[in-house]
DNA sequence: CGTTTAAATTAGCATCAACTAACTTTAAAG
DNA sequence: CTTTAAAGTTAGTTGATGCTAATTTAAACG
């Protein structure tokens, strides 16, 4: 019965080390506190307790590596981001406040109704979607 | 820049004491705790808050009352409610996950994104819903 | 009446997830 | 070298929201 039992915090924490390291070399503690507009010690804190939890490791360096747990949940968390956003686009919500909804749904829905809203979302694309191909691809350079 | 301050909690506490008030004569605090599986003493706690906002009367028999204020929000959160369950059935989910969702999604949603989604529910029934319209009908009698 | 029971309340506690203040550590700059 | 700045950590706080245990209130019953 487990498998629903992320933090949704942590969910958050993931998708954003994923969506960091897609796009830059390394990352640090800093860069997701900025990122998220977060303290320092929040994320410190956080880190620690992913760390704990074997979703991420992090070097001597402060660098920060998602586990293979961990990237399951930051793709699986990034994924309903990526489909919500863009069913909410379709629907006619600007750009921003699609990512800011997203960003608070993608943390809610049970795995039936994401597995719906995604089957939409590709439908109404004929079945292509660049983005979430990206994040199927994606690997990330191990140290 | 108010309008985005109810608790999360506090809509859900209102649009229960709606729903229960339009198929029973009266509402108390306990069958808001059956109704949403809290102890009594989380449901007295949320009650006591609710009346220093304004948002409920409570007599001395112990009967809740919306008032226009409480009224407002439990209908917004309650039409949000019905619109996303009815989407969601439409998308292909089961009824009792859609209400599920439903009940998360319709506290994190911006307005610009729910108009979006109405939209999208009347345009996909004609503009037709008896459900929405029960919900601007309601009027709880006086006490 | 006095006892039982249902409802409500009070007090205290737990968890989550953010915060600030105050270090420490390290490395770069002068 | 020493000073400064950036990154990270620790400790303690806060606020939201739930909980249990114990008490109060009041109606209902024998």
């Amino acid at each position: 019965m487990k498998a629903y039992e992320t933090h949704e915090s942590s969910e958050n924490y993931l998708e954003s080390i994923l969506m960091l390291s897609m796009d830059h070399q390394v990352v640090r503690s800093i860069d997701i506190a900025n990122m998220l507009g977060f303290s320092k010690p929040s994320v410190s804190v956080a880190m620690k307790r992913l760390r704990e939890e074997g979703m991420i490791t992090v070097d001597s360096n402060g660098y920060i590596t998602l586990t293979e747990d961990g990237m399951k949940i930051a793709k699986g968390t990034y994924e309903k981001h990526i489909v919500i956003t863009n069913v909410l686009i379709d629907l006619g919500v600007s750009a921003y406040t699609a990512g800011q909804d997203a960003c608070r749904i993608e943390h809610v829905l049970s795995p039936e109704t994401f597995a719906r809203i995604k089957d939409f979302y590709l439908k109404s694309h004929d079945g292509v979607s660049p983005e979430l191909d990206a994040i199927s691809a994606y690997e990330q350079r191990k140290p």
